[in-house]
DNA sequence: GGACAGATGCAACATTGTTGCAACAAGGCA
DNA sequence: TGCCTTGTTGCAACAATGTTGCATCTGTCC
């Protein structure tokens, strides 16, 4: 990953190989400020702005993307671990769903619309099963 | 609409009426901030913070109901008139489309997760016609 | 080791809301 | 119609999540 930096011209510095760490070590998705918090534990001299820059380089050079799960901050995942999101309204928890849940919702869109979707970009928001039965048992 | 609000209990003050009829005319879809320009100028005395906070109330009585377009501002809609996007990650533009599109991809994640989706909450993230067109043509 | 462009730290600003509180006004009732 | 009660409003300050300008620093390449 921090070699894929390399290739591409940019500069492997403290900062990126801080925030690659931070999101190896999150496995699943992380916000921009929960990663923020953690970087700044190990590295207190890196600071927020640098952070919410790096975020944004490491996505055009391919090594995170980034999703929106409804309300609130967006989340970054290395972009070998992309997945999508179904965020349950009421208790805010995020799970985790393969992307290809969506072939034929995007097949529809492309023939319908000529629209191409990005599944990894946004969250299906709704009500998930916990909360669905602790309503209606 | 204004009846409605009545029936529920709540009151009709001039800043309810002032959102209801922005919203009218808007016909589609409205921001946040969209609205609140729309209003200031018939009305500058009405403020920024009311504004949110009817727009909230007018939800919560069922006249409204907002959607996350990705980037940026929530959008709201007359109930009556509520409807999914389709939002391109390149030039911004939002596409109105039906929610029947998504009764598929509904039942998929009812039976494999337990999640009911509300697609008028989210927006369909991707690449529209026109742009994909203007990069490959 | 030195030059240079890219990266960083800092502080200030921007956007989109949210909140506490005193003053105001819509609706119900006499 | 006029008064009372309680929901609404205006104001100003705060909060979350980023973004930007600029002087300084540091990876990389040679």
């Amino acid at each position: 990953m921090l070699e894929h930096i390399g290739q591409r011209g940019a500069r492997v510095t403290t900062a990126r190989r801080a925030i690659v760490e931070a999101m190896v070590q999150a496995h699943g998705h992380r916000t921009a400020d929960e990663l923020a918090a953690a970087i700044h534990a190990a590295h207190p001299s890196i600071n927020r702005s640098t952070i919410y820059r790096n975020l944004e380089e490491l996505e055009r050079l391919g090594v995170l993307v980034h999703a929106h799960l409804g309300h609130g901050a967006a989340t970054y995942h290395l972009a070998a671990n992309a997945h999508s999101h179904l965020v349950c309204e009421r208790c805010g928890s995020a799970q985790s769903v393969p992307t290809e849940l969506f072939s034929e919702l995007s097949e529809t869109m492309v023939a319908q619309y000529g629209f191409t979707i990005h599944p990894l970009h946004f969250s299906v928001l709704g009500i998930c099963a916990r909360c669905r039965d602790a309503v209606a048992p």
